[in-house]
DNA sequence: TTGAAAGCGCTAACAG
DNA sequence: CTGTTAGCGCTTTCAA
């Protein structure tokens, strides 16, 4: 098994150095190469098909062109949560901006016995992108990070992450205005874990903004808050379908198919019985029946603003933390009917 | 900036060199230590918190602890079909398991200007994860690996390669002889671009066998073929309705809620104008409506088997080619209905 | 039972 | 404009 073919071997078949191969390699701009060294070497290395070893640079540089997701999962230890397309949508806008820019993505979910910081500086990652929310202790260590962090649809506060949002708050209030707007005062809200600092959190205290607003009370009862999984929706539909609310705001696609299943069971017709609202806009929102009335946020954008602003902090063309809030807006379909009051 | 703690930090705290941490890092059984010696290391990497370098381990070793996992794309440069959450399901079952034997996973698309192996090669990659079918020439490069490679729906000839399937064929057989046995005869196929060596064309094959065992002759206008998405469901569906089939064997969930849709669109009623039977059993399959009967395949164990196998394969602990066939069977659901002939 | 030292393939000062 | 060379952090042979 012959040797692997390494620098050495191009800038031997190119009558050059090593240094000099490095150089065309990287086209170096503060060297001075003669255009004919270059396509020398250029062309041994085209002809002995040389491959650069990362391994090699990242111990030189320290740096990997390699960025480390994060994706949450059922639980720590556990799959990921791919049952919701968001994720999907999300990681592959990612991978390709990544991969068109020469970075390659390393996906994983959490364990128990390492910090992420450990996985990253032993893997010499370029950069983390977090997605969702995880328990105070995971962010702990990485706030002791030297590596770019930036954390998308979380609320965490620390100076040192970078984020990627939506105005989620301001998305939940919509929705919720939405439904006020048409005549609906008995409104629910079936939403993931409220814990602090996440999307779900931020998206109800949307729903309690226009319930204020418009003088309704919030009533818990109303109130269904779970894992974000078409289960809890499912039951979410079925225990509303033996309820008087007249419409009811979903957080996110995946709960608003199983609200639907739940409330069809129950006999009742969506929107003629009771209205719904959804959030995300994922294939699923159109796809269901009846089509989703949906706060619709641009997942892809999230995905490529997500990875092309790592990309820039990691290369330096990027600094001081970044904030971003992408745009959020409704779209109409046929989950929603106008109630007469 | 303090630097990295490296090898020579901890030999340096223990009073030993940095060969004898390596050989208590690794725990090499060749090797043998003072159970004293041990202690002292183990203390002064808890102290100084050392984490290994993966980069320079991987320079010497060649090795990376890192898995190439490559899912399709909805064309090549760009991003994955996630929108089938088969895959979904897949790479996560996959992470899972490599994160448990200390390994990532690299997660990547096909580039129009890189073959696969030069990924691989560069990125010195233990083994190779292919979900999927490709061009003939994308695997072409990948037979002159030295890294062990495994296809995970696909055909392909080629000794080089592990396999990992179902068997589809029979699984088509299946799918269309439970719609014959339940007194169908013009039965539509609505299914993906019938690739050679892809998981569609034996599928297909297996449905043409079940035909042909019941007398009835292949008829070219039931047979549907596109993308496995749910808007070439949906088109299908929407001719469907239109024409005389009694009973659907559509190849996939996702697409089977596009068949559904457009069914239902043209007001047949499933099952009772039109029978459908899908493929897959995603959680797709159980939460529309009405609840798809399936060829089920477990989805998760799939990705566990090809993770396991990869990662023997690249340690050595598994030799010679490997064929591995899972399990099939049908989930009833509410899908079917007998037709009295 | 442990240590010294030679690389793994590459980059980047520095020298020429 | 190009080459020499000293590491980057780790493994492993060989010697002690």
């Amino acid at each position: 098994m012959k040797r692997r073919i390494g620098l050495k071997d191009v800038a031997l078949e190119a009558g050059v150095s090593t240094a000099t191969v490095s150089y065309v390699i990287n086209n170096k701009p503060s060297q001075t190469l003669t255009p004919e060294t270059i396509e020398r070497v250029n062309a041994a290395i085209r002809k002995l098909g040389y491959v650069p070893n990362m391994a090699a640079r990242a111990l030189v540089n320290n740096k990997s062109k390699m960025i480390g997701v994060v994706i949450p999962q059922t639980e720590p230890g556990k799959e990921f949560v791919f049952s919701n397309p968001f994720y999907g949508e999300l990681l592959s806008a990612i991978e390709l901006v990544a991969r068109q820019n020469g970075y390659h993505i390393m996906l994983s979910g959490t364990n128990a016995d390492q910090t992420y910081l450990e996985i990253a500086s032993t893997r010499s990652l370029d950069g983390i992108i977090i997605v969702g929310m995880y328990t105070a202790d995971y962010y702990e260590a990485l706030t002791k990070s030297q590596i770019p962090v930036v954390l998308v649809d979380s609320y965490v506060q620390d100076s040192f992450f970078h984020e990627i949002h939506i105005d989620d708050r301001q998305g939940g209030y919509l929705a919720t205005k939405y439904l006020i707007d048409r005549g609906h005062r008995k409104i629910a809200n079936v939403t993931g874990i409220l814990k602090e600092n996440g999307v779900n959190e931020q998206r109800f205290q949307g729903y309690r903004d226009a319930l204020t607003e418009a003088g309704i009370s919030f009533d818990s009862n109303l109130l269904f808050n779970g894992t974000v999984s078409y289960d809890h929706g499912l039951q979410a539909g079925l225990q509303l379908g033996a309820q008087d609310a007249t419409a009811v705001f979903s957080s996110a696609d995946i709960l608003s198919l199983g609200v639907l299943k739940g409330l069809k069971t129950k006999g009742r017709s969506v929107p003629h019985d009771i209205s719904v609202i959804s959030f995300d806009d994922t294939w699923l929102a159109c796809t269901c029946d009846p089509p989703l009335t949906v706060v619709r946020q641009d997942i892809e954008r999230k995905g490529i603003t997500a990875a092309e602003v790592i990309i820039s902090l990691s290369t330096g063309t990027l600094k001081g933390k970044q904030k971003i809030m992408l745009p959020i807006h409704i779209v109409e379909r046929e989950s929603v009917q106008r109630r007469d009051v």
